[in-house]
RNA sequence: GCCGUCUUAGCUCAGCGGUAGAGCACUCGCUUCACACGCGAUAGGUCAGAAGUUCAAAUCUUCUAGACGGCACCA
């Protein structure tokens, strides 16, 4: 068989995703077993405005990896792909490309035909991530593609809405909200950043005190606020202010006089200890207003400028502009005390980074008290989510449910889900799943329906049961928390996605949506159907640019994962994706991704050789079965195969996919390739059919247990192994065509690990170890053939005397002496092994008496170290007295051992010096 | 201000009570019939610092320093 030098990554990814997805062997339907157990992922669904970027590619590499291994180990399993309709992203897009192509505004189409395009714009750029997905060899079931404006989710939005509003958990109200000026819509506190800046100013203003000449400092860093002010705010035991409580103040620029009233929230140690109150633009303001029955006076746009409100003259202008006015306007009149450089955090919007308004707003709420509850009770009692890594999540997840605000859901948007509440003529409102149903509920009245739409992950945190067919309005579908073994035999409807796969077994996603998302999720899942969303949640860490901060565009640190699969292939890419600790960020390096390019490489070329030398032979599982006739390197090699299989399955079980990738790696690379093909050379070489036939087989089996990390290398070289066909499918999959990726993945047999034989190998490549070090350290051409000279016990030499050809040929010797004492001309480089072995290399002519000292000498010194420490510990009777009995007895053993090599060493270099 | 994470070989990171590990880089030697994206052999670390618990600490506890993250406050 030809086989290319090198592995093409863009060859094997072209030629097998459409394939596998044509063949439908990502939909769960594949498993034909009736009694498989089933095993479902929702994907975190990226937004349509999105493209692939590095946390993507690592938390789908991660879900796809769980994916493949459970499907490989017969699991019914479905990994469900989606996208979400990112509000406020979209509409962005669909505002600037109106404004660009047609120089129109939102309001200049209409809402319906707003509406329209967003649609158009979703249909010809939302699909980038989903293409990328396929690049990446991402396993979902795109016949179950969810996106959360179809019908269905859409549906469920609604029946959620109304059924947390007929049960009192939504509701509106007049609140100080977080305004977004550019967007002019409404944010969550999540969607709301921090961001310090250094040049704040903080400004002092003199208010005068009616019939008084006194004023009143209050100082602000935001002074066009003053223009609504409706109070000042002291504290009532401060001594200064006494006073003038129940005075009034002669509102500068205005012609309003307001009340300084006395409330405990000023702390009169801060700043001039009096407080101006703008309820309609500050929160703690808006709690004081209520206090003090003060009137709310709003005095900005929700475009961020001034309304007439605040002066005629203001009317329109820009809040920063404003601010310079004010204060210019104080400076005029003598009012301003002076203006403080002063560090101050602004609040900035998320997504546009415009500084964000406090602003009194009606808005639409989900009130969270009782599902933070829900939530916090499913952690105490049932653990669950079960984070991993489990800290730091669980203990910050948990102590922001405990500090838990009222959610706003209403955005002031067009692309969404239209809020499904309708308002007669009086403003009474009515909340329905449809307009006729509001209607039937207003007595026919004329309704108009609420302008917002809901925040987008309203929509997101039904994601878990809403993509399994979940409306919640057929009044006879899905019940909560039903037990399938209760339910009665007799009169079953065939169970729904949403019986089988709901809850999903595992939730992957990244750091900053665990409140944004997952916490919204479990709570909403549990409240709607019963059941938890998902039992372990992986929190993945963050990949950063080279500099060591998180990627970002205006950072310009990014790494495209695309640019990486091109350069050194998708494979590559995501079994080193896999090989980062869970949970633990990492700064970006071409050159790790380069380890395993090369492992791909390798992979290739272990594939090719064996395939060179195949004739005759094919991929047996029963040739590894019967392993009492075979060689010691056979024996080794499966036992080692087997316990890898052991500990990667472990391994990824407890979603540790960075040991998985180093247990194969090494598996792979050291213990197959460098020694096991090795040690096979001779016997592939001259055409050995069993010898091929078992290691075709372990390859077979290696190729297996890489395939959910390297899809398209592992399909490649898989279909190209002599007696790799559809036969060789797990059962839940025998009638699906041939291919790797629904092989079983090799569980591991207990059985077949033989500590004899890799306690036997182990001196085998110690020895060869030893001789190699002797020939590079006395500079022994690789061409020079050497003899070997051993001294053993009977076990050990027949253990030599077995792999004699082995041996020789990885060590380059062309001769072994096996007996119980060495007979070595002094002109020899020696060694010692364990066991109390010892190793000599006649060096006639070729010796260097001083390096060979230097040599025996550096072997003692390391093993006096490692003396001197045992001896330490030994003679320390707490120790023997406390430690474990058999610690203490290792320790003995150790010591004995090393005693005895370099009582030899040393008498070795004494014969050297004699 | 509160909570948390990190600090291990030149670099990027594993390990998280019982002899310090990997990959890359470095040094030396190899056109050895799968692979130079390779093979073989070395070298390199008082595991940030201090104190404590323990027979035993990179690993547990406390403190200190530096880096980072989350939350709160911000007149």
């Amino acid at each position: 068989m030809e086989i290319a030098k090198a592995y093409d990554p863009k060859e094997a990814e072209s030629k097998h995703y459409e394939r596998w997805e044509s063949n439908g062997f990502f939909r769960p339907e594949i498993n034909e077993d009736p009694d498989a157990p089933k095993y479902s992922i929702v994907i975190p669904p990226p937004n349509v405005t999105g493209s692939l970027h590095m946390g993507h590619a690592l938390q789908h590499t991660l879900m796809d990896v769980l994916t493949r291994w459970k499907r490989m180990q017969g699991f019914r399993t479905l990994w469900l792909p989606g996208t979400d309709h990112a509000g406020i992203s979209v509409q962005r897009k669909v505002v600037e490309q109106l404004k660009k192509e047609e120089n129109k505004t939102p309001l200049d189409v209409g809402r319906e035909e707003f509406v329209r395009r967003a649609w158009a714009w979703k249909e010809q750029y939302g699909n980038t991530i989903t293409e990328q997905m396929r690049r990446e060899g991402a396993s979902v079931d795109w016949t179950r593609h969810r996106f959360t404006m179809d019908d269905d989710l859409s549906k469920a939005v609604r029946s959620v809405f109304c059924t947390l509003y007929d049960e009192g958990w939504i509701y509106r109200g007049l609140r100080i909200v977080n305004w977004c000026p550019k967007d002019k819509t409404v944010l969550s506190d999540l969607e709301v950043k921090e961001e310090t800046k250094k040049d704040g100013k903080l400004t002092y203003l003199k208010y005068p005190v009616v019939g008084t000449d006194q004023t009143v400092t209050v100082a602000t860093t935001r002074p066009e606020t003053m223009l609504g002010d409706t109070a000042v705010a002291v504290n009532p035991k401060d001594e200064r202010y006494k006073g003038l409580i129940g005075k009034t103040i002669a509102l500068p620029l205005t012609d309003r006089e307001i009340p300084i009233v006395a409330d405990e929230y000023v702390d009169a140690e801060f700043g001039t200890g009096a407080v101006k109150v703008t309820p309609a633009h500050d929160a703690n303001d808006y709690q004081i207003g209520l206090r003090h029955d003060l009137e709310q006076l709003l005095v900005m746009n929700d475009d961020g400028t001034m309304n007439a409100a605040a002066g005629a003259d203001l009317d329109g202008l820009d809040r920063f502009k404003a601010r310079e006015i004010v204060v210019e306007r104080f400076k005029d009149l003598g009012l301003l005390d002076k203006v403080e450089d002063y560090e101050i955090s602004l609040p900035i919007c998320e997504r546009c980074k415009t500084v964000v308004e406090p602003i009194l707003s009606e808005q639409w709420f989900v009130k969270m008290d009782e599902m933070r509850d829900m939530a916090l009770e499913l952690m105490r009692t049932e653990g669950v989510p079960h984070f991993s890594p489990q800290v730091p999540h669980e203990k910050v997840y948990t102590a922001w449910l405990e500090n838990l605000k009222d959610w706003t859901i209403s955005r002031q948007l067009w692309w969404g889900h239209q809020i499904p509440a309708w308002y007669d003529a009086d403003g009474s409102v009515y909340v329905a799943r449809t307009e006729e149903e509001a209607r039937d509920k207003a007595g026919g009245k004329d309704l108009t329906q609420d302008q917002d739409v809901l925040d987008t992950w309203f929509s997101s945190g039904l994601w878990a049961f809403s993509t399994f067919g979940w409306t919640g309005n057929s009044g006879k579908g899905p019940v909560a928390s039903r037990q399938s073994d209760e339910q009665p035999a007799v009169n079953r409807r065939p169970p729904t996605d949403l019986d089988i796969y709901l809850p999903t077994d595992v939730l992957v996603t990244g750091r900053d949506i665990i409140f944004l998302w997952v916490s919204r999720m479990i709570m909403l899942t549990r409240k709607f159907t019963g059941k938890k969303a998902f039992d372990d949640v992986v929190i993945t860490g963050t990949v950063l640019g080279k500099d060591g901060k998180p990627m970002s565009k205006s950072r310009n640190n990014g790494v495209d994962p695309i640019e990486m699969f091109d350069k050194f292939g998708v494979d590559a890419t995501r079994i080193y994706l896999a090989s980062i600790a869970t949970g633990a960020d990492i700064k970006w390096n071409d050159l790790l991704i380069e380890t395993y390019r090369n492992f791909a490489n390798k992979i290739w070329n272990a594939t090719r050789f064996c395939l060179m030398n195949s004739e005759g032979a094919r991929v047996d599982h029963l040739s590894l079965l019967d392993r009492d006739g075979l060689s010691l390197p056979d024996k080794w090699i499966i036992s080692r195969l087997n316990q890898t299989a052991i500990d990667v399955n472990k391994a990824l079980g407890k979603y540790e996919f960075h040991t998985a990738v180093s247990l194969l790696y090494h598996f792979f690379w050291d213990d197959f390739c460098d020694w096991y093909i090795e040690l096979k050379k001779d016997e592939i070489n001259t055409g050995d059919v069993e010898a091929t036939t078992r290691i075709l087989t372990i390859l077979e089996i290696a190729l297996r247990m890489l395939h959910p990390f390297m899809p398209y290398l592992t399909e490649e070289l898989w279909l190209k192994l002599p007696g790799a066909s559809a036969e060789m499918l797990a059962p839940a999959y025998k009638n699906a065509g041939a291919t790797i990726m629904l092989t079983a993945f090799p569980p591991g047999d207990e059985s077949a690990i033989d500590a004899a034989a890799e306690a036997e190998m182990q001196s085998v490549i110690d020895l060869i170890k030893k001789v190699r070090n002797i020939r590079s350290e006395m500079n022994i051409k690789p061409s020079d053939r050497v003899s070997i000279h051993v001294a053993a016990s009977a076990e050990m030499q027949s253990i030599f005397a077995a792999n004699e050809a082995q041996i020789k040929k990885l060590a380059r010797a062309d001769s072994i002496v096996l007996g119980d004492s060495l007979d070595v001309p002094k002109a020899s480089a020696k060694a010692v092994l364990s066991g109390g072995a010892e190793i000599a290399v006649p060096l006639e002519g070729l010796i260097d008496f001083d390096k060979e000292r230097e040599r025996l000498q550096s072997q003692i010194a390391k093993l006096d170290t490692e003396l001197q420490r045992l001896n330490g510990q030994l003679s320390n009777a707490n120790f023997v007295e406390r430690a474990p009995a058999e610690k203490v007895q290792e320790l003995r053993e150790r010591k004995e051992e090393i005693e005895q090599q370099t009582a030899t060493l040393r008498m070795n270099l004494e014969a050297l010096n004699a």
